[in-house]
DNA sequence: GTGGTCTAGACCACA
DNA sequence: GTGGTCTAGACCACG
């Protein structure tokens, strides 16, 4: 799995390395019980100082993505509950996209057909 | 139109205000060629500092959404070209909320659905 | 409200701290809305690192004892919702006491006294 | 006894090993004078490492709960002297329950109650 | 060798 | 001036 930083980004380095994460989970790049690599590692693979790294995995282990095994490190966390019910924040978020895409001039069946794009490079195994 | 900002958020408040100003436009709640409330009159309404609005207004010119008139004040800009092309950013935005989603369990049908009650509530005028 | 941290102690000192917040805010040393010292200060107090001090109230944020206000600062958050279930971990945690009273040679009777003597410096407000 | 280890917990194994042969004891699924399995018999059991186990077996002989006897292996410490003050620390971590709970709204009576119904496991028989 | 903790010092976004 | 972020380097608990 490849993960790039943009050093000159808005966005924190820990939270794109968190963002990244979760997408290589969801696109089934990283598979459930997969180990990640170690904190150390990792930073040096990316050039960044190693408590960036650690900051990233601790929001991912309190949000539920991975977890920690204290015997071998860093993993990805089993599937959640399968709660069919999307969460407010993440409703706001599409909320605030769609409005951006509407202004833009992008019309609901060609955001339909982007979103149906994006879900096909999902492949994320529910168990 | 209703602006409601939450002191104690992660987002910025002039974030907020932006976000809430991109879904008033979206909505219809702001019409093109519609004048916003000055800087300073905003400021007072929401009880936050000038600076804060101004940086809002700052954003929303520098995208696009509004333009700032000398002479009259901000006031919401016409219609972008109707483009269909996802700016890249949007698009990125939007993979990270599928992926969210679909480990959250959130299915396409699901989420499909999810976008369609959003869009439904969009009324903007393309010109 | 008095702050005292053991820098032998096995428990790390951000820990310490997070602790001793939430016995003041249940005894009502702190009481809701109240203004907490800033990381800096509060640093400087205990003469421990500011990461420290912003690691505990970071961690009192999550578990929303408390609520920064970008304007002022941290603050102590109102109530929460009134859900009179226990969390299972406070009970694990209770019932791995109660198991040590118990070999101890502390009866049922002894700890209820303890219990309400401790609750009896509760002074937390609820809204 | 059925012992159940959580390799993802925040809580180290031996931690969880000692808390769980604790409530052992004052359950009564351990009695007093009965032989503890050998370090390294529990260790492939719990398919954990022998130096794991062997720290939880040190922490609780230094605690008192057992006593290791090079001929005979661990067996439960007997009872101890029936003396009803409650040390500092279990005072300490009380404290800390019981304001966590008044912030959550656990009333005292409730609080009681959950007492009440946890003692009722212990069935550690005095000498 | 792993993650967790702590320190000291720096820069920046926010208000 | 506030909290948030990042860096570099150190020590320790855990397994």
């Amino acid at each position: 799995m490849i993960i790039s930083l943009q050093l000159e980004s808005e966005t924190p380095l820990y939270e794109q390395l968190r963002n990244q994460i979760i997408i290589g989970i969801a696109t089934g790049a990283l598979v459930p019980e997969e180990k990640l690599p170690t904190v150390r590692q990792l930073a040096d693979d990316l050039g960044i100082n190693a408590m960036t790294v650690n900051k990233a995995y601790a929001c991912l282990k309190q949000e539920g993505y991975i977890a920690i095994d204290r015997r071998h490190g860093a993993k990805v966390s089993a599937a959640r509950t399968c709660d069919p019910e999307p969460s407010p924040q993440l409703e706001e978020q599409l909320q605030l996209i769609i409005a951006q895409a509407t202004i833009q001039g992008i019309g609901k069946a060609r955001f339909q057909a982007l979103c149906s794009q994006l879900f096909s490079r999902m492949a994320y195994q529910q168990p």
